[in-house]
DNA sequence: AACTATTTATAAGA
DNA sequence: TTCTTATAAATAGTT
């Protein structure tokens, strides 16, 4: 608009574009400030250049998200409204089950049952009674199941040291070997990290028959093998 | 700019005002879509006038929303994406907490119960049955409740009952009064909307002993005096 | 909405 | 980036 008529289109010199976009984007800003004072309006501008920078101008007497609510609005129902009108939606349905759960628990606690008529009550006797049932049936089952386990590590318990007493008998009758130290921790071999159970009676009589004499090689093989 | 310098500043005759807001809102939004073309910008023009029209100017390669998207983005934590990131965190608690209260209501309903450890059982075989025990008692309660109420629908029935057969001896001791037809409904009366308690055997026999022989007035004062 | 005298914006050069 | 300036474009006031 000076020096010579340009025609409208992309300025193919990138230093020649960027300096017309900043003396326009002024000239922009410039005018759509006149306007604000000029005309009583309202007025936000957002722009990005080709290099990616955002620059703004808002009118002094608002603010962009302001201008912004007011554009949806008029536009109708903006994808972003609806969006959060959605969530709330969504928030409050939540909220509500939110809310029934925990009456419903509290009434199989026995709690609130004010709001329940008889039937209703009978109904949760009922219910309540029936699955007192289950759980008890699946505590006795854990417990059957815990009865199971420890037996059969008593019995691996059991196995090992009667190996462990036949082959000390098998080095008792035998005076070259030496007096091996097996006061090792059973629990830990057997991966019980903690103790292990207690209702096993380690300690078995002496009086022992080892009627079963395998030949069986060292004690750590012994242990792996049980392992 | 023409015909005269002008001053930047409100333009008070409304007429006036209104033009120049045409005019001047036309050039801004030629500038920014030359802007738009010489320069590879993107740019976003809202405006409201004075009387609250809104018009937008929007660059063809985009949208006003994905500017504005990009516009928070640069800004920063504007109050919109907060809001939101705030609401979908809400959301995200409350279907976690939906979770969990759905797993406890289906623990104690005796499912899902491979997740709890023995002692966890045992402290929930515990709970529901103090539970249910609460639960009985109040239904055992709602039950006296009923019979207590019972009780005195029946206390009334007899009373009214008692009291329509003194009236009734009394008019035939008098030959002046005719036979009454006493057949009505004395639930609706009495507040039983549907047939009311079948305990109650309401044949009472006649032989019935008019001992408190009160002056009362007409049946339709008694009726009132008894509801 | 059109006209036009004048102001303003700005392209090109420095 | 900024300044300069010739010239294009915008527009205030008028019709």
């Amino acid at each position: 608009m000076a020096r010579g008529k340009i025609q409208i289109k992309r300025i193919e010199n990138q230093t020649n574009r960027q300096v017309t976009y900043s003396k326009r984007r002024n000239g922009l800003f410039k005018k759509a400030h006149e306007l604000t004072v000029l005309c009583d309006a309202k007025v936000s501008i957002i722009m990005i250049s080709s290099t990616q920078k955002i620059h703004e101008y808002i009118s002094p007497t608002t603010t962009t998200k302001h201008l912004f609510d007011l554009y949806q609005k008029a536009v109708g129902v903006d994808l972003w409204i609806s969006n959060y009108e959605k969530m709330q939606d969504h928030l409050r349905k939540l909220k509500d089950i939110n809310k029934n759960l925990r009456r419903e628990i509290r009434q199989r606690m026995g709690e609130s049952l004010n709001d329940l008529n008889y039937d209703q009550i009978v109904n949760l006797v009922e219910d309540v009674d029936d699955s007192l049932r289950k759980i008890r049936e699946r505590k006795y089952k854990v417990i059957s199941n815990q009865i199971e386990t420890s037996k059969k590590k008593l019995r691996n318990v059991e196995e090992i040291h009667r190996k462990i007493l036949v082959e000390f008998d098998a080095r008792q009758e035998d005076p070259h070997y030496g007096l091996v130290d097996n006061e090792g921790d059973y629990n830990s071999v057997l991966g019980f990290p903690n103790g292990g159970p207690r209702i096993i009676a380690l300690r078995m009589p002496s009086n022992h028959h080892p009627n079963l004499h395998s030949g069986g090689g060292s004690d750590l093989t012994t242990f792996a093998l049980l392992e």
